[in-house]
DNA sequence: GAAACTATGTCAGTTATATTGACATATATA
DNA sequence: TATATATGTCAATATAACTGACATAGTTTC
């Protein structure tokens, strides 16, 4: 940290800092999302379809309501993309065995498929990057990256090991 | 790292963490983005006004196609942006010196004001989160965050000390 | 058992952000 | 002079979100 653009302005210092996290935010989530965003684009399907095929397959038999928590969106703009994923062939709805009203959801194996196509990518964009970063880096990463999240909700969706120090 | 979900499976743990990441990200970017979006939605104006107005001032005097390169949309997405943040006054366009083609764009106080206001509750969620995890962390979180952008023009926005890694 | 609440779905209208393609203008460079 | 570049604009389209209103089936509570 010694070679900063303007000198020894320690204020300068921690804007420039900070105002990297906010770019790199930004750079990172752009590039991380392209090259899904144009596999996608060849099925008529966009990010929104992804992320839902993403969570799906992260927790099978999860309700509409778990996803509606996790994404943030209405219900309407939920409804248009799952009842797609539906009619395509991509995930599977059964009926809640507690709860009748729910519809618990799942990938078929088109859904598994495509799920593993996405995520390979961005699995291995990660996976060069902790790997190049080194053991300790990644643990920083996810410190960091835990405390920009909002929800303690959100938050213990990450591992034990982590959320101690809070 | 002690603690994971499965037990001794390292292949499992790969692959959880790998996921981790993932979703970190997203979480992130997701809580990152909602406030700003509140700020700028009583004013009209939504995420792709913040980007414009927030590079802008990051980079006075930036061209048109350093901006469109900056966020890899097109021209025609650009403008209409752009001429409404020009029409509502909150960037102002000089012609460049050099090149006459070139429109130099720097906010007015209107948009700094804006700018500063939007930019505050971001800065304070990564200040917060810096702080939180250490310096060390921090140090992780940017060479994960670097291993994870695309392009070695983004990479060469941050600094040389992690530059240098590479 | 009726009333209230919950999970999900759907209709209709709207907004923001992006796209492609075509063309125009001013300026710079070979 | 010819060509390339920086910018702007028109038109049509797509995607992903929103709000509001209403419907249905199933669960819970009084």
């Amino acid at each position: 940290m010694t070679l900063m653009k303007s000198g020894a302005n320690p204020l300068f210092l921690r804007d420039e800092e900070l105002r990297q996290g906010i770019e790199m935010l930004f750079f990172a989530y752009r590039d991380f999302t392209a090259e899904p965003d144009a596999i996608l684009a060849e099925r008529g399907l966009g990010r929104a379809h992804h992320r839902v095929i993403y969570f799906v397959g992260r927790y099978p038999g999860m309700t509409v309501s778990d996803l509606l928590s996790i994404l943030k969106i209405t219900k309407q703009s939920l409804s248009r993309v799952l009842s797609q994923l539906v009619r395509e062939g991509y995930i599977h709805q059964d009926q809640g065995v507690e709860d009748r009203r729910q519809r618990l959801l799942r990938l078929t194996d088109k859904g598994a498929q495509l799920e593993k196509e996405l995520t390979e990518n961005q699995r291995q964009r990660i996976e060069r990057a902790f790997r190049d970063a080194g053991a300790e880096a990644v643990d920083g990463f996810r410190k960091v990256m835990l405390g920009i999240v909002n929800a303690a909700e959100d938050r213990d969706r990450f591992d034990a090991a982590i959320r101690k120090r809070r």
